[in-house]
RNA sequence: GUCCCCAUCGUCUAGUUGGUUAGGACACCACCCUUUCAAGGUGGCGACACGGGUUCGAAUCCCGUUGGGGAUGCCA
């Protein structure tokens, strides 16, 4: 495949960018970047009753956040949107109009005078009769005539011809075919005027000259329509391929209720977006080994819509923070200070200088999926334990602690404060006092932590530095006696 | 109801031309390491939805059943 590879992500500007969407864009992205072509963002807004003020920016913003930057659409260029547009919709109604027209004219649409009672009672009974054909929407000649005459709105209508078996090879499924006498004379242009997705997608992706069409499978069941208009409108048709569903856990399409599905959500969470796309890429698609950390270059590198599954794919939050847990592990210490330094100044806890902050980041990152985290389960790295974990100190602080704990802490201060020194010390105080060296290991992390768990206690010390250390071990035997 | 799509461990999946002890990852469990907790290492648990064919041989091909999902909007 050459330069004219050209695909879009089309999006509605429903109020922001789902995680399914994001799939979308990005096995689109990919495939563009892949053979070199061109990654179109196109808003389809032509639901004047779903605008939601913002809802644009938020998008972009959102697909900005995880790199996946488009070539041609609203602000792709800065002044420039790119040479085929614009790119909004909107502002592209005399397309639609004059394309309805042709089709009115050419006889592949009409006008509908139906009304909303009257279709609903349709509907019903087609239901009620179980009957497999299409919806007979249609009104004799002189009705509609007349119905016109009376100035009553009116839509334009498909009208699919019968008997044709309607098929297409798509990319991921093979070769899906449908009988034309099933599927519904679709509304082309709504009675407000405004084109109906159907009609502005294919309109737009021949306009803009669009080689293939990725997207979810929920349009799959449409897919009949769309090629009725390529070929009344005369329009060469690209190449579909129809995405596996992202699924809840119960494998329902993936919604809100059932947690959170705004890129926003995961950005808020402060996943990594590389941890979220690396994710959200293996939902439907493998590199057919056994990687699975894949930067977004290697994946451009890797990507195949060969290798694209066919089933739906539940959304799994645990191996999302797994990834996530990976990333922050191979992410450069200076990135998780900028994290961190904030999340302390919000809690008062003072100031520390980066290198302070760098080892305590060292000691903590292998056990939290975030920074955000290292505070929370790390708090005694900035400042003293207020108070002793129950168990802790019910299953490590014997009678005779404070008495040890003092002994020790006299015999370390002023001493080194290197983790191998600190070590040594530890164990032969403990040999001189004929006890095992955890008698003096565990009260000492509750002391200086006030918890049982955590880093290596010798780097944990050493970090900490002599003052804190003795001042906490000092205060905890008071406390704890 | 009707139409379309889908079907391998709990989850994501490998398996692309029929022959594998059906592989990996997440999660879970055990052990090792660590006098803590993680991480790491080792091992374990755990799947071809079912029934018919075709074939010497089927997770793989065909048919049916069942199950799940999607569509059926003047939403996209």
């Amino acid at each position: 495949m050459s330069s004219d590879t050209r695909v879009r992500f089309a999006p509605s500007p429903t109020g922001y960018l789902h995680v399914g969407g994001l799939r979308t864009a990005l096995y689109n992205y990919l495939f563009a970047r892949k053979h070199g072509g061109t990654f179109v963002l196109r808003i389809e807004d032509t639901d004047r009753k779903r605008f939601v003020e913002g809802a644009e920016e938020a998008l972009i913003d959102s697909l900005r956040w995880c790199g996946l930057d488009f070539d041609e659409g609203p602000g792709a260029r800065g002044d420039e949107d790119g040479p085929y547009g614009p790119y909004r919709q909107s502002d592209r109604q005399e397309l639609y109009v004059a394309a309805a027209n042709k089709l009115l004219e050419s006889g592949h649409a009409y006008r509908c005078y139906r009304t909303d009672d009257e279709l609903q009672q349709i509907r019903e009974e087609h239901q009620a009769n179980k009957s497999p054909g299409r919806l007979k929407v249609r009104l004799p000649e002189e009705e509609s005539a007349r119905r016109a005459a009376d100035g009553m709105p009116s839509v334009v209508r498909l009208k699919v011809p019968d008997g044709e078996t309607l098929s297409v090879n798509d990319l991921v499924r093979g070769e899906v075919s449908i009988s034309s006498d099933i599927v519904d004379d679709q509304i082309l242009l709504k009675s407000d005027g405004f084109p109906t997705y159907h009609l502005a997608n294919v309109v737009d992706d021949h306009a803009m000259k669009i080689s293939h069409v990725i997207r979810g499978e929920e349009w799959l069941p449409s897919m009949p329509k769309h090629l009725l208009l390529y070929r009344a409108l005369g329009y060469e048709l690209p190449q579909f391929a129809h995405l596996p569903l992202l699924l809840n856990s119960d494998r329902s399409k993936l919604s809100k209720r059932q947690g959170d599905v705004a890129v926003e959500d995961y950005r808020e969470k402060s996943f990594y977006p590389e941890a979220l796309l690396n994710f959200v890429a293996f939902l439907g698609w493998n590199p057919g080994d056994d990687r699975e950390m894949f930067s977004l270059d290697e994946l451009i590198e890797e990507f195949s819509l060969k290798r694209v599954n066919k089933s739906g794919a539940i959304f799994n939050l645990e191996k999302l923070s797994w990834f996530n847990q990976q990333y922050l592990r191979e992410r450069p210490v200076a990135e998780t200070i900028g994290q961190l330094r904030p999340l302390l100044t919000e809690k008062g806890w003072g100031e520390f200088d980066d290198a302070y902050l760098a080892e305590v980041i060292e000691l903590m990152k292998e056990r939290v999926t975030f920074p955000y985290e290292i505070p929370e389960l790390g708090s005694y790295f900035f400042v003293d334990p207020t108070e002793y974990d129950e168990k802790t100190v019910k299953k490590r602080w014997k009678a005779e602690s404070g008495e040890r704990m003092t002994r020790l802490a006299e015999r370390l201060e002023g001493g080194s404060w290197k983790a191998d020194d600190l070590e040594t010390v530890f164990k032969d105080q403990a040999e001189k006092e004929e006890i095992g060296a955890g008698q003096f290991i565990h009260p000492t992390r509750l002391a200086v932590s006030g918890t049982g768990v955590g880093p290596s206690l010798y780097h944990m010390l050493e970090t900490l530095g002599e003052e804190r250390c003795l001042r906490r071990i000092r205060k905890a035997t008071e406390v704890l006696g």
